[in-house]
DNA sequence: AAAGTATTTAGATGTTTATCTAAATACTAT
DNA sequence: ATAGTATTTAGATAAACATCTAAATACTTT
């Protein structure tokens, strides 16, 4: 879960996830979006696939990379968790 | 927003967050729930309040931090954002 | 005003991370 | 098999970050 929030730290990292929730793409495509090297994409696409929120499939001499939202739900659910403060306690942010 | 996201990537602060859904605190009684120096827990806290994840108002001597959950919309709007796949496409990941 | 408590600021240090270039692997097509 | 295309691995470097100790600031109480 630490290993998620870290991967959506970067700004390149969560700029690729945009990309992919539209349609997959190859790591060549999505390189091809970013003013960076292969090799630095290609490392942004490993430590995505590290946390499962994206997944690869080889086809051919090319590897298809597309999103995984389960993880997502986990996310979403630290979230929710956060925001539903204590109702015995909440109020005491106006006084 | 970038910062945002930097910020929510250490569980330490994330801890303190979960700690401040519960109840509004003083800089003091957050440190004593970490093993870590007062300085450490301060540097933390002043992280999440330059991102507005957290407020902090002083009273006498003490220094009480409460959750602001504003900038929890934000991330949560990119978060659906992502989860919503585009449906002209959807469903290429079965394939 | 002096002493005590709460918190932050300053400065240093070791670790992690984003990025690059160069080289390796893997597949395709001639 | 050779050449070409797609992608990753390896190794290096510089910047960012978490943490510490020591010192400073700010408030309270005697």
């Amino acid at each position: 879960m630490n290993e998620v929030f870290k991967a959506l730290a970067d700004p390149t990292r969560r700029q690729i996830l945009d990309l992919l929730k539209n349609r997959d793409m190859t790591a060549g495509e999505i390189a091809d979006h970013f003013h960076m090297t292969k090799p630095t994409i290609s490392h942004h696409l490993n430590t995505l696939k590290k946390t499962e929120l994206i997944q690869d499939e080889k086809r051919g001499q090319y590897i298809i990379y597309s999103i995984n939202t389960t993880v997502f739900q986990d996310v979403m659910n630290w979230f929710f968790g956060v925001m539903q403060s204590n109702p015995i306690h909440k109020g005491e942010n106006e006084k």
